[in-house]
This record gives structure tokens, C-alpha cells and sequence, in this order.
DNA sequence: GACATGACCATAC
DNA sequence: TGTATGGCCATGT
């Protein structure tokens, strides 16, 4: 498919693909860095699709609780391989892993 | 074309 | 602090 507007996800994932290892950013973080800070929920939808649209570390990218995706056993293991740590409740350190790249 | 769903966020109580 | 509600937009049926 990929039919949303390719600007939006252009944006999305080269700030996706700009995330250094072993740091995350959040939806609306990259959703307001790309632009639409109402369009978090795009942001998870071109994710989903980033595979489709290249290689992008989407898993870099966690809601705003620092959890990962609900069905997406990958993500935290492909994080923990970045050096990304988490937490006992099994969520993302934001306060010392969250993205602060462009700020 | 309309309805329901979703890897969500922000605000209100 | 935790739960509840509204809003945003694309996708799939």
C-alpha cells in the first residue's frame, strides 16, 4: 500500500533512521519533529509499514510509557542488543534513554 | 462511501 | 496516581 502521504513518512523515518544506538524516541516526539505533533498515531502506522518502505530501526521508536509494541516480541530484544536498559516493569528508561537530539 | 480498528497522545477528573 | 474520554488520520472490510 504505503499510500498515506510519503512526505509524512519520509520525515518519520529518516528521523527514525537519524536515532543513534542505544536511545529511543517516542511517537509524538517524532511526530512533532516530522511536523504533525497530532499524527502520533500515524507515526505507528508508518513504522508498522517502515519495513515496507526500508530498513529503518523502527524499534527505536516506544509509546510515550516507554513500552513497546504490544505484539512486537523483537523490539525489546533488538533495543537491549543496542545497549538500551529497561526497567523491572519491562519498559524503556525514557528519562536516560529518550532521544534528546533535537533539542 | 461508511464503519470499525489501530505499534497513540493529551487532557480531565 | 490511575482511569476515562476526545481527537487525529490511514487502513481494511
Amino acid at each position: 500500500m504505503a499510500k498515506m502521504n510519503e512526505e509524512f513518512a519520509f520525515l518519520v523515518l529518516s528521523i527514525v533512521a537519524e536515532i543513534p544506538p542505544g536511545q529511543v524516541a517516542t511517537y509524538g516526539q517524532v511526530a512533532d519533529l516530522a511536523g504533525y505533533p497530532k499524527n502520533s498515531r500515524l507515526v505507528g502506522r508508518v513504522l508498522h509499514q517502515a519495513e515496507y518502505y526500508g530498513d529503518y530501526p523502527c524499534h527505536r521508536v516506544v509509546n510515550s510509557q516507554g513500552a513497546c509494541a504490544p505484539n512486537w516480541q523483537r523490539q525489546p530484544e533488538l533495543l537491549a542488543r543496542e545497549g538500551v536498559g529497561f526497567k523491572p516493569n519491562g519498559r524503556v528508561d525514557l528519562g536516560q534513554f529518550q532521544w534528546q537530539g533535537d533539542f
